[in-house]
Order: structure tokens, then sequence, then C-alpha cells
DNA sequence: AAAACGGGGGC
DNA sequence: GCCCCAGTTTT
């Protein structure tokens, strides 16, 4: 009976890294940094986030500060960001919840990020793999996309993609998989018109070349 | 399963 | 001006 043979990973990976050139030691930084960063990028570009995310850690250096932080505050110094009055709530929030139920740290289990205010699979897993080194698939809008465009998975939700590609992707890759594809999904492999001509990955695509 | 949240960038 | 976004929560 035929075993079916498995997509090579590897050299999708390869060629994804050749194009992107992603240097993943810039997103490492402490556990409460990445959750506060994930949380104020979420629906948001990068450029934005990085400006407002150092006007918040400027005014509000730790936990405890944050903790002690007026809503009105935040709101004003993070106002250029979408979501800005849910995201200065949440970060506050959050704040006093690793305070008063964590000692003042960011736990570094799925079930109890999940208990933090808007923080859902995607920002628990962010925290995890970028924050704590530990194995986890941060899985956003590109990489359920482009993991499905693959032929990876065929899934319909990124909780779903999620779930599944951890069964499949050898471990070596999920540290840069979600880098990689949202840089992938950004410049070539684009919601509506994916520009299949210029992408290393089409030779290992289920659908290159193919409109969805 | 779908709506709501939202300012900013690209065209 | 209009369309599109590195999600999560609520209905």
């Amino acid at each position: 009976m035929g075993v079916a043979v498995p997509p090579e990973y590897t050299p999708v990976m390869e060629a994804l890294r050749q194009m992107h050139g992603v240097t993943m030691l810039e997103r490492r930084s402490s556990p409460y940094d990445v959750l506060i960063a994930t949380i104020l990028s979420q629906r948001t570009r990068d450029e934005t986030t990085e400006r407002v995310f150092r006007d918040v850690k400027a005014r509000w250096p730790d936990v405890t500060s944050l903790a002690a932080a007026d809503e009105d505050e935040v709101d004003a110094v993070i106002h250029s960001i979408g979501f800005h009055r849910q995201k200065a709530r949440a970060i506050i929030a959050t704040a006093k919840q690793l305070e008063e139920q964590h000692d003042g740290q960011v736990p570094s289990s799925m079930d109890e990020l999940l208990e933090l205010p808007m923080v859902g699979r995607k920002t628990a897993n962010c925290v995890l793999v970028y924050g704590f080194a530990e194995p986890a698939i941060p899985v956003d809008t590109h990489v359920h996309r482009i993991s499905n465009r693959l032929g990876w998975v065929e899934t319909r939700t990124p909780e779903d993609t999620e779930r599944a590609l951890v069964k499949v992707l050898p471990r070596e890759h999920w540290l840069e998989i979600n880098q990689l594809m949202v840089s992938h999904g950004k410049t070539v492999c684009q919601p509506q018109r994916p520009r299949c001509g210029r992408c290393r990955v089409a030779p290992h695509c289920a659908r290159a070349g193919v409109a969805d």
C-alpha cells in the first residue's frame, strides 16, 4: 500500500530563507516584552507597532509601572495604532494580572497565557516561541494561507492550521516559519494576486500559478 | 458563523 | 475616497 510521500519541508524553508533573509535573533526578547509588543501588533503593521512599543516602554518600563498606569494616558501614547482603546485596557489589565496572579512574571503555559486579555493562540504562541524559546508555531493569516497553498495542510481556520502543522512540520523549522511566511505573504504570496513568477518556492507549491 | 473593533498605509 | 490589514472577543 502506498504511503504518501511527505512534502519537502526543508527545501521550501530554505527557499523562503533565501528570499526573505530573516534574522531570527532580532525578534528574541524577554517574555514580557514579547507579550506586550505582540498584543500591540495585532492587526497593525510592524513599523508602527515598533515605534509605539518603544514609547510605551519608555513611559512604563516594567510590569509594576504599567499595572499602575492611567488608561487614558496609555491610550494617548498608543493612539496611532488600531484598536488602541481595547489594547490600552488590555495591556494594563495584563500587567495587573501578572502581578496579582503570577508574581510579576509571564506564565509559560498555553492555558495560563490564554487567560490574559487579548491573548489568543497566535499571541500565546509568539510568547512561547520568541519569549521562552519553547516549541510553538504562531499561525496568523499568512501562515494559514501559505500552508494551504503549498498543500501542507487543508484547513479552514488558523487554529486548525496550527494543530495540523505541529504534527507534520519538523521542529527545526518552527522558530522560523512565522516570520518567513509573513514576509513572504506580504511581498510575494499575497492573498489576491500571488506573484508565482518570482517565487522560488513555486516548484514545491501545489497551487503555483493557480488562483485560490 | 458572523460582527465588531480602528487608525494608517497604498493606490 | 476607498480598500486592506502580523487577531481576539462577543453575539
